[in-house]
DNA sequence: TGTATGGTAAACAATA
DNA sequence: CTATTGTTTACCATAC
């Protein structure tokens, strides 16, 4: 709802004009007035204008977030490489050490992944494999900063120490004062490494459950050393208490250490490495600033250590009742001590062992598309994204969006750019996201690439969770949203609510996609509205639903080339899946889904679905019509589908010689199938 | 370059 | 009168 609301205003936002004014967007919006008239009424304004600013708007906060972000791990780059070079602190093994091993991984697995714009790993990348890359982003990221803070901290303790030794005989006050600037220091550290984290969960996938949010987090450590991990603490006593996510949804804790975080990252040798990079949405870094501060309410009362109630200092499980009783707890319990430092280090060797796990990961993964075909190629990072063009409208928007969601790393490559290394590109993927023009685009991909059904099934959380536009047309999705439900007929409404339950991305920008929605209700034939009883009902006419696809498969070779080249990742993604679905559609099991006896027309989705697109078989595909394609892939249920199919097949005139020969009747045939079912009557 | 498809914005009408 | 629902047109971007 927050969410919803807050784009909500930022949609209205572009009477505010070019959104430069990112701050006062929001004041637009809010004068706007209801959000739910937003929608239909519209302004009116100027389109295009409005349409630039729309994506200026929606991306301010995330630019936020991705600034801080960056600015942070410069930050931490710098430091940690300090640390490497020439540690001033004098006689501490570990600290040099854990620099220098920690950078090789990070730098190895954060580069590949970077490469890509954040469309280009959503396309590329199946929904579990972007979760899971985005999750390593993310732990990557939070690794980095822990490790900064680590570093901090226990440079900060040498001085500390150093000073002490030196400054004995100095007033108790001197040294007093300094203790607590750096215990000052090292609470802003904190708020720091805290903010940080709520951005990560913010715009990860994660970032709308509490369970999951934790999971990146939590999770991999797990998955690197699940027994291990817990011992490392096992010394303090206390059993390692659940990571938890020390912070939870909502924007709550953002406003207290936005501050703190801001300030930090001011710093102006750190800004530079970011100033030359673009925004996706064009705009130059310099904006983001001011959103940070502005878009960014946090919450005071947080801290990274601080969660449920209870301190999360390893080992340490002391109820606090608020912030400033953990502050004292912290201050008193968790002091720069010998303890302190030493339980810093063990986190240290954690993280360390954390990413040369990641790298491991990386390593892998990286063979495991290569061995998918999916070579490396020419890096041709952000092209597109980055460069859109204000007025541009949809799509820009879109990719800004879509960019938000990604933990910072994939967007933002101020690391990547100096990263030597090679990204792997799949070719279908690259394609897809970059205009570059490979076989398999965008929307190519929606067809060929992803069958919806068993996409969704298989996805369904992830799009349920994560902010990321789904690979679908709005065609298919509606379609996709009627056959789901048992009687294949849905109320615009009804729609709606369909979208914004299995899609976190539509949950704002309600008055743009419901739009774009009715838009396509209307003007798609597959699309059949019925009255009911009880009001208008919309169905799907499969057959006119068909049509509506190129005839690629069976028409021009270089088609169906093209859609086996392209397939590389996203077909074979979905084949991929598919296997593992075992029964291609989760979703269309559900009862109503396959009843027989539902709408005449209705073929059982899965044609579209599963196959028909998606499925290269190139044996059968090139020379004979779609239609025979489906039944080759899709089981008995096809079978009955033939004579529709036939029907679509003389349509698409792709010329293919009628296969079916018994089509029914023309179009007249479809409609009265389709309509008669009491339709037109009333 | 032209065409097809898709997404978005918006105007407008009909209806609840 | 307002909000919703539908229809339609226009523009833009991408893919071919």
């Amino acid at each position: 709802m927050m969410v919803e609301s807050a784009s909500e205003t930022i949609r209205s936002a572009p009477s505010g004009q070019n959104g430069v004014g990112s701050l006062s967007g929001q004041a637009d919006g809010g004068s706007g007035g209801g959000a739910g008239a937003a929608g239909t009424a519209g302004g009116g304004v100027g389109r295009d204008s409005a349409a630039g600013a729309d994506s200026n708007g929606e991306m301010s906060p995330a630019d936020l977030l991705h600034f801080q972000q960056q600015q942070a791990l410069q930050v931490a780059r710098q430091f940690l490489l300090q640390q490497a070079s020439g540690l001033s602190s004098p006689g501490n093994n570990d600290s040099k050490q854990s620099a220098s091993a920690v950078q090789v991984p990070v730098s190895v697995a954060m580069m590949s992944p970077q490469m890509l714009t954040p469309q280009q790993m959503q396309q590329i990348l199946s929904p579990p494999q972007l979760q899971a890359l985005l999750q390593q982003q993310q732990a990557l990221m939070l690794q980095q900063l822990q490790e900064y803070y680590k570093k901090q901290q226990e440079q900060l303790h040498l001085q500390l120490l150093t000073q002490q030794q030196a400054g004995k005989q100095q007033p108790k006050e001197a040294l007093g004062n300094k203790q607590l600037a750096f215990q000052q220091q090292l609470l802003q550290m904190q708020q720091l490494q805290q903010q940080h984290l709520l951005n990560l969960q913010r715009q990860g996938l994660v970032s709308l459950q509490p369970n999951q949010a934790s999971g990146p987090l939590q999770a991999l450590p797990q998955a690197v050393c699940p027994t291990d991990l817990p011992q490392l603490w096992k010394g303090e006593g206390a059993p390692g208490q659940p990571p938890e996510d020390s912070v939870k949804q909502e924007g709550l804790d953002l406003t207290g250490t936005a501050t703190t975080a801001t300030s930090f990252a001011a710093p102006p040798k750190v800004s530079p490495p970011l100033s030359h990079h673009t925004l996706p949405n064009g705009q130059p870094t310099v904006l983001t600033p001011r959103r940070d501060s502005s878009s960014h309410e946090e919450t005071p009362g947080s801290h990274p250590l601080y969660g449920h109630g209870e301190c999360k200092w390893p080992g340490c499980e002391t109820l606090c009742e608020d912030l400033g009783q953990f502050i004292k707890h912290l201050n008193t319990e968790h002091a720069l001590d010998d303890r302190s430092t030493a339980q810093c280090r063990v986190q240290m060797q954690v993280v360390q062992q954390l990413e040369i796990q990641l790298a491991k990961e990386s390593e892998r993964l990286q063979a495991m598309m290569a061995h998918l075909h999916m070579r490396p190629s020419e890096p041709k990072p952000f092209s597109q994204p980055l460069n859109p063009v204000p007025g541009s409208s949809s799509f820009s928007k879109v990719t800004v969006s879509a960019a938000d969601s990604f933990p910072d790393g994939l967007v933002h490559p101020p690391t990547s750019a100096a990263a030597p290394v090679t990204p792997l590109r799949p070719p279908g993927l690259g394609s897809a996201s970059l205009h570059s023009g490979g076989p398999a685009r965008r929307r190519s991909s929606d067809k060929f690439c992803s069958p919806i059904s068993s996409e969704l099934a298989q996805n369904h959380e992830f799009y349920k969770n994560a902010d990321v536009r789904p690979p679908f047309t709005y065609a298919s999705l509606i379609r996709q949203a009627i056959l789901e439900t048992p009687d294949r007929q849905l109320t615009l409404n009804e729609i709606y609510n369909w979208f914004t339950r299995m899609f976190a991305y539509f949950r704002r920008n309600t008055a743009t996609w419901k739009n774009a929605v009715r838009h396509n209700l209307s003007l798609h034939k597959c699309f059949v509205r019925v009255e009911n009883v009880k009001g208008a009902v919309w169905t799907v006419d499969e057959r006119e639903y068909q049509k509506r696809r190129p005839p690629k498969m069976t028409g021009s070779p270089t088609l169906v080339k093209n859609m086996i080249s392209g397939l590389s990742y996203g077909a074979l993604n979905a084949s991929y899946q598919a296997a593992l679905a075992e029964s291609s559609f989760p979703l269309l099991n559900s009862p109503g889904m396959l009843n027989p006896g539902s709408a005449s027309s209705l073929l059982p989705l899965s044609h579209d679905d599963v196959g028909a697109p998606g499925e290269p078989l190139p044996s059968n595909g090139s020379s004979s019509p779609p239609r025979l394609s489906p039944p080759q892939y899709s089981h008995q249920v096809q079978v009955k589908e033939e004579p529709a199919e036939a029907e679509e097949d003389r349509r698409p005139g792709p010329a293919l010689g009628p296969p079916n020969p018994s089509t029914t009747g023309p179009a007249e045939d479809r409609d009265l199938e389709e309509e008669l079912p009491g339709e037109e009557l009333s």
